[in-house]
DNA sequence: CTGAAAGCGCTTACAG
DNA sequence: CTGAAAGCGCTTACAG
């Protein structure tokens, strides 16, 4: 098989190859019926145009990329599906190039897909969208870049998010609403800035409350399945305990139940337990744990939208590049009503 | 910043771009005093070459497509992290490619990445490496591909894979050798041929030990948690119930897990429960779920490596690309000695 | 061991 | 509205 090329096409349909070319990127100026018969012979010969020559001549690449922490974790699924289908249907395609920042050497990778790649864009994806350093790379390459859910927001970087301090706020009040006084909180590691307004929308809600938050159960995981285990035995291990906790997510919280239910300790009955992302960690446990569904694929869309749209890529701080999506409390089992040992502390 | 070319260095480096074309190719002929000189200009300058050049002039792209179905599922997360992983110590890029074999016109995207992006080689994950009108895709271009866990291996594919009947024989042995004798299986998805190759291996080591398998106690699944949790409640209904189930994957092993929780049966002294995967489901659950260890991200690297390697391009079809890797069986809490129980059907 | 020439398949910038 | 020329940054094929 033969590769067709842009010059086969021209002298098929009996016109310059520039003509072809104007065609097939849907510039004007062409007649219509010169227009519809290069169609005609594009089909025919089923011709695709080579991408490497197309970046090469033009100074675009149409390949985004998308950097990560742990591509292996569910919230990277989510995300990397997500800009996967709108990158599809943008007539993009994706690189995923994890990011280990705790691994010297880790800026040579990133330069290398800039460099080499000439990427037309990047999606930083949490925690390592709050890396200066990394953003900076970027920056200096001037290739346009989305940061996902970022602690700061610097100007000349898009933005996308969700209001993680409503949302831990939303659910405690929600936890409060239920009776409970005795709220633990489960944070996720340092590094990772939601996280932290996670904590402070519990903490507001706590304080609006007038309830005073037990330092004591304020804990550090590390988002693992494995630490919500670990946590949940400190918790959980003596007579005075919390009679909810909130987990800054899901696998935490699944972590969580486990050990309260290795313990007798009876979901939602004795004990609520409330996750952060609706996961498929929260749905995979009986009970299924109430949560916070955060917009993940949908976060990873719209990154993808603002790095292709030419008014960002033309203007850059641009008005548009930072938005915030709205997520939803879910309801679900392993949370209830305060029971006679709300007061047990 | 001015992108720095191939030029710019052999201009400084007092040689022809041809020279410095050698050098960072790794070739021979070429004096180690130069060799050493275009080095050092090439770091001074931090020259890094345009990949789509490259591409354009040479016939490769450096750039391997991964197709597969569900992209979302922790299967896929496990191939596409062993395959970036490797691809990356190649100095390849991977692509992922969703492939919707349900949705018309898919044929088009994949011919698109074929055509366009010139890939040099696809890894083709189960179950659509089953699915002859797309490795014909393949064989059409001239694309070196390997597929992962076929049901059959064309000579002009690789493959990879493990050895689910065998594996699946384990488990079943193993469960016999733990007292039971009415052991439930539960399918995956008719078009993954790997759920029926364990199925074999069942329905092998229960003829061995002269079991007869009760039939309705087979039971087609998705592979999904949410079918492992309607399939558990078929089997845990009523009395006449399984003392052991089998499933062909750890998702549905845990639905199963779940429905007997809610159903108060006691795993594993009333229910044993085995999966297959060794996926994150298995161990985010209480008990532990007992399964299969599938080499999931080894496969992968192992497909990188023979689409890589020189001389299977060369010469296809390839002894060496055809691989098994090894299984093993992970025992964990999920599954006992049958009880009393036993003999209750 | 080293290099000059030609070309990969497109697009950009410029004419007409 | 259409096209001829030049060029993107490399590598291939060929000389020397």
């Amino acid at each position: 098989m033969k590769t067709v090329t842009i010059k086969d096409v021209a002298a098929r349909a009996g016109v310059s190859p520039k003509t072809v070319s104007r065609v097939i990127n849907g510039e004007d100026h062409v007649r219509a019926e010169i227009r519809e018969a290069v169609q005609r012979v594009v089909a025919e010969l089923d011709y695709r145009p080579n991408a490497f020559a197309r970046s090469l001549s033009s100074s675009r690449s149409y390949l985004l990329g998308l950097f990560i922490d742990d591509p292996v974790s569910g919230y990277a699924a989510d995300v990397q599906h997500g800009a996967l289908i709108r990158c599809r249907e943008r007539s993009y395609h994706l690189v995923v190039e994890p990011v280990d920042l705790s691994r010297p050497g880790w800026q040579d990778h990133v330069r290398d897909s800039i460099a080499s790649l000439r990427l037309d864009g990047a999606i930083i994806a949490p925690p390592i969208c709050d890396a200066p350093e990394l953003i900076d790379l970027f920056r200096q390459s001037a290739v346009p870049h989305v940061l996902m859910a970022p602690s700061v927001e610097p100007e000349d970087s898009g933005a996308v998010r969700m209001d993680d301090h409503g949302a831990a706020r939303e659910m405690t009040d929600y936890l409060i609403c239920l009776g409970h006084r005795h709220i633990a909180f489960v944070q996720g590691p340092e590094n990772h800035s939601a996280s932290i307004r996670r904590e402070e929308g519990f903490r507001a809600a706590m304080a609006t409350a007038a309830i005073a938050v037990d330092e004591r159960f304020v804990l550090r995981g590390d988002f693992s399945f494995r630490s919500g285990l670990e946590l949940g035995e400190a918790l959980l291990r003596g007579p005075d305990r919390p009679s909810a906790i909130f987990a800054c997510n899901d696998d935490m919280a699944l972590g969580l139940l486990i050990t309260a239910i290795k313990r007798d300790i009876q979901v939602p009955d004795d004990l609520s337990i409330a996750g952060f992302d609706d996961a498929a960690s929260s749905r995979a446990a009986w009970p299924q744990i109430t949560t916070i569904r955060q917009p993940k694929a949908e976060m990873a869309a719209a990154a993808v939208d603002i790095l292709v749209d030419p008014s960002f890529r033309r203007t850059i701080p641009h008005p548009d590049a930072h938005l915030m999506l709205p997520h939803a409390l879910v309801v679900r089992g392993s949370t209830g009503r305060c029971g006679t040992d709300a007061d047990r502390v």
